[in-house]
DNA sequence: GCGTAAATCG
DNA sequence: CGATTTACGC
């Protein structure tokens, strides 16, 4: 069977719970990764979910801030929940579908400065990294797992709407690409939106919301991000890869694109 | 002809423009005094009082709390502004049509405890009744003067939900009472709204928010008043006083409901 | 409960 | 710009 598995950086679960439930019908998404659900467990709008058809939920909420969640049509089945914040944010949920271990990561965004002894938010950022880099070395690389969420990281210069002026902006600094890089190498991690349009094809997922008109103004990041490990990248459907553009210009969007593949499971 | 004016303490003009708009409209108000408009003058919407054919305006607007305005179908001319708050907050404004003297308040709530030594918003509120008091018993009977607007005070037990219970509640202590009695006393007022209802009919303006249905908890207290002066009182057409309480029912309201009344000038 | 505000974050 | 938080008033 096919699996058709989205990553979205909500910004609120709560006040966009109609456009997720538009999103899942209009994309046929089966497996839904939520960033920044700003809930409660306690507060997560569990009905709507049942109602759009992705019962089975593991939510990594906490008060107000990031939270992450994931939302089936499947079953879900236990993963190890990777921990990998030293903050105590929920940035991290897992869970196990048809197989395919799936992490679901918030990314710090890292502040302003790219220094990490002048600011404590970057050294939060390359330190999750490494932890995870860390945990991503010591795993067996035929196992079947897939890496997606807001890694806050747009690595290619393909991926930012200008190279050399993002180069010394958080999200796109060389020792944040060479952190990422190095995640990516530990694990042999495929980029399946990035192979699926290949260089020198510009690629965006967020877009400021500061700016009157997102498009007009072309200043998107790719900082979305679906990787799958050697043992699934077979799986993952050819010319699947897609960024849902079009859910920014709908009305009070999220800042972040839907971003989905499929994978023949 | 026949004027028709309102008071209604709106909580927010911008929030609920679109029902001024409807009330206006199904109540066939000619003159509308606000309360609590919660705006600057600058942020007052007033295309939105041109479209529904109030364009006359006299506004008193303030940053973010309190501000008074009144809205008119015909040409308003100056009124004096009897800038009785302490604390220069907008809470009066003024107007003159057909020849009325209309004056506007939003009379302070005055906190939990009624003791002026130790509670310093009472303090405020008894302050602002003397200063009014003071400034009627300088003017002349005979004048076609209108006081209306949030007074803040149920001086009546037939304008409490208990009568027993609330005398030790803000809001219809006795020295309240006796303080908004003076006043009355002071311009011999007439108060359309009890006049047209005689006691033992009870009557509310305002039911909290914190109910859950406010029918149900029947909680009200009647704070929102419209006085005519001795030389106005016989222009008051009878049987046309009006809470339109339905109003506190819409989606989304106020917590009070407007208060009517058709005048002969 | 339901409005404001200011500060913080992205 | 737009989502939170806390504090405050009624």
């Amino acid at each position: 069977m096919t699996l058709r598995l989205t990553t979205w950086n909500i910004n609120s679960v709560r006040l966009r719970i109609d456009q997720v439930a538009r999103y899942v019908s209009e994309s046929g998404t089966d497996v839904l990764l939520l960033q920044e659900i700003k809930c409660t467990d306690d507060q997560f709008p569990v009905r709507a979910f049942e109602d759009m058809g992705l019962p089975h939920l593991k939510i990594g909420g906490q008060k107000g801030w990031h939270g992450v969640a994931i939302a089936s049509r499947l079953p879900l089945e236990e993963a190890p929940n990777l921990g990998l914040c030293r903050e105590g944010h929920a940035r991290c949920v897992s869970a196990t579908v048809k197989g395919v271990e799936i992490q679901n990561f918030y990314i710090p965004a890292g502040g302003d400065l790219p220094d990490r002894a002048l600011n404590p938010k970057f050294d939060h950022k390359m330190d999750f990294y490494e932890r995870l880099t860390a945990h991503i070395e010591r795993r067996d690389p035929d196992a079947r797992l897939l890496l997606a969420g807001d890694f806050n990281i747009a690595p290619g210069e393909f991926d930012v709407w200008n190279h050399r002026y993002m180069l010394k902006i958080v999200s796109h600094t060389p020792v944040e690409i060479e952190t990422l890089t190095r995640l990516q190498q530990a694990g042999r991690f495929s980029d399946v939106i990035r192979d699926a349009f290949p260089d020198p094809e510009k690629l965006a997922s967020w877009w400021s919301y500061r700016a009157q008109d997102f498009r007009k103004s072309n200043r998107g990041l790719r900082l979305d991000h679906i990787w799958t490990s050697p043992g699934l990248t077979p799986a993952v459907v050819p010319g699947s890869a897609r960024i849902h553009e079009p859910v920014r210009a709908w009305e009070r969007p999220s800042d972040h694109a839907p971003v989905s593949v499929d994978l023949d499971v």
